[in-house]
DNA sequence: CCTACAGTTAAGCACATCATTAATTAAGGA
DNA sequence: TCCTTAATTAATGATGTGCTTAACTGTAGG
């Protein structure tokens, strides 16, 4: 554990394997075993643990025990996060309002000097 | 080189780093350079050019030749992809739908055996 | 109690990722 | 031509990922 990466990145890294992806689909239909959710790969049960695992620590699915099965339960807020993101730098309507900002802001804070550099971190 | 993996998890895989999601940030207000990309970041220049080497490589950036200068623009159509993908997986409504449809697939096709499996896979 | 079953943990291995510094390529200007 | 600037490539290293097999934990049932 060196450096607790962030939210989205956990959940970006997540989705970043079809395994998981095809998990990730397999549990719309409804909370599932692990036995379950392991038969379709062609994978060992220890594989699919790990898999579970990245998804639980993205907040994707929870686990809960029942006598000797845990059962996996999707909880899509996470996704809603990520969807949001990906929107917001998806469509040309917005690029283009951003451009159009910039240059406004431009024009009005520096006329002469060289760009002010807005320091845009990521959010 | 292994063995290639979809376009979808370069994406997801390339979405899931804080610097290239702020590198992406930066390029919706237009084309820029390498060197203007990079000032922000406490972060070496070849650094910044690996981060874009995983970008190009997931469809989200191309890099044309300027004299000295490469020029970086962003290409959205891969995030339309990933916004499908996570806005299929997203809402509560695509669940129950797709619950009743699965209700409904096993009451038609086997009322006797045991659940017929359905090979779901991601998609 | 002993065994079977569901699942996780542990250890190991090949390979990918994210950063570094040093060397290289290529264009422009004195 | 020589030097500077922009950027990439190469070599290296620490750390993470994705899988394996083997061993362990815990619950149910004879």
């Amino acid at each position: 554990m060196t450096d607790a990466p962030d939210e989205l990145s956990l959940v970006f890294q997540a989705l970043a394997d079809p395994t998981r992806r095809a998990i990730i689909s397999r549990l719309r239909s409804g909370p599932t075993t692990v036995g379950e959710l392991a038969e379709p790969f062609a994978m060992s049960r220890p594989a699919i643990s790990q898999h579970l695992k990245v998804l639980e620590r993205a907040g994707l699915i929870e686990r809960t025990a029942d006598a000797q099965w845990r059962r996996c339960t999707l909880r899509t807020e996470p996704l809603d996060e990520a969807s949001a993101w990906v929107d917001r730098h998806r469509n040309e309507w917005n690029q283009r309002f951003d451009l159009l900002d910039q240059r406004l802001r431009q024009l009005k804070t520096a006329p002469t000097a060289s760009t002010p550099r807005t320091e845009r971190t990521d959010r």
